[in-house]
DNA sequence: ATCCCGCATT
DNA sequence: AATGCAGGAT
């Protein structure tokens, strides 16, 4: 059985959801969403930068850590995402809080700091790396094993994954973040873990479809 | 494989 | 009351 290339999958995305968007905020903020996500809803997120306005390095290293744990609080796993927010604050130090700075070192290299921080794993250190810090490291999370898991490509670990994407893609950060946007989409609409395949994009060539 | 946390949804 | 959510560490 023939299956589709990494980017028909993407035409196909365009095609259901349209002109896909980017993570919202600042390279800061987007560095700090990223972490307080994990395992969270979206909603929880948007609750803490409502009240918190827009974060700055400088000030999230000043702060308390009991207080930076209470404003995070509706994200869940606070003392734990409040460290790693400061280990990620104190790791971007080292570029003088200057995403430009950041930007102009090697990908591989800000890709292995990043993992070396605690609390950050492959999905946080490449979402911040397409979305931040404009490099194509292309991210692999849940939504992205389980659809191509029913469309029956086979892969059995995130570096075939990942092979698939990078090698059937331009090396484009933009791509990469729109893509991943896209796969969310999709699995939040339709392929859920209860599948809704009723107007799916993928209903006629998906091996996993439930009709 | 299991536990970690807070909140919304059902 | 139970489940699920842009995961990570052990």
């Amino acid at each position: 059985m023939e299956r589709l290339t990494a980017q028909q999958v993407y035409d196909r995305l365009v095609e259901g959801y349209g002109k896909p968007r980017w993570w919202p905020g600042t390279p800061y903020e987007i560095m700090v969403s990223a972490v307080l996500v994990q395992n969270t809803a979206w909603t929880q997120v948007e609750k803490v930068f409502a009240a918190w306005g827009e974060p700055e390095p400088a000030k999230v290293l000043a702060m308390p850590v009991e207080q930076l744990q209470e404003t995070i609080r509706p994200c869940g796993f606070m003392k734990a995402k409040a460290a790693t927010i400061r280990a990620v604050t104190e790791w971007y130090r080292r570029y003088g809080f200057d995403i430009e700075q950041a930007r102009t070192a090697d990908q591989h290299r800000l890709r292995r700091e990043l993992l070396g921080l605690k609390g950050i794993g492959a999905e946080t250190a490449d979402a911040m790396l397409v979305f931040a810090l404009h490099k194509p490291s292309f991210v692999i999370d849940a939504y992205t094993r389980r659809f191509l898991d029913r469309m029956g490509y086979g892969f059995s670990d995130d570096r075939q994954i990942r092979r698939f994407f990078e090698s059937g893609l331009p090396a484009d950060y933009r791509v990469y973040g729109w893509y991943h946007w896209l796969l969310l989409e999709h699995g939040k609409n339709h392929c859920r873990k209860q599948p809704v395949c009723e107007g799916c994009v993928f209903s006629e060539v998906c091996p996993g479809r439930a009709l």
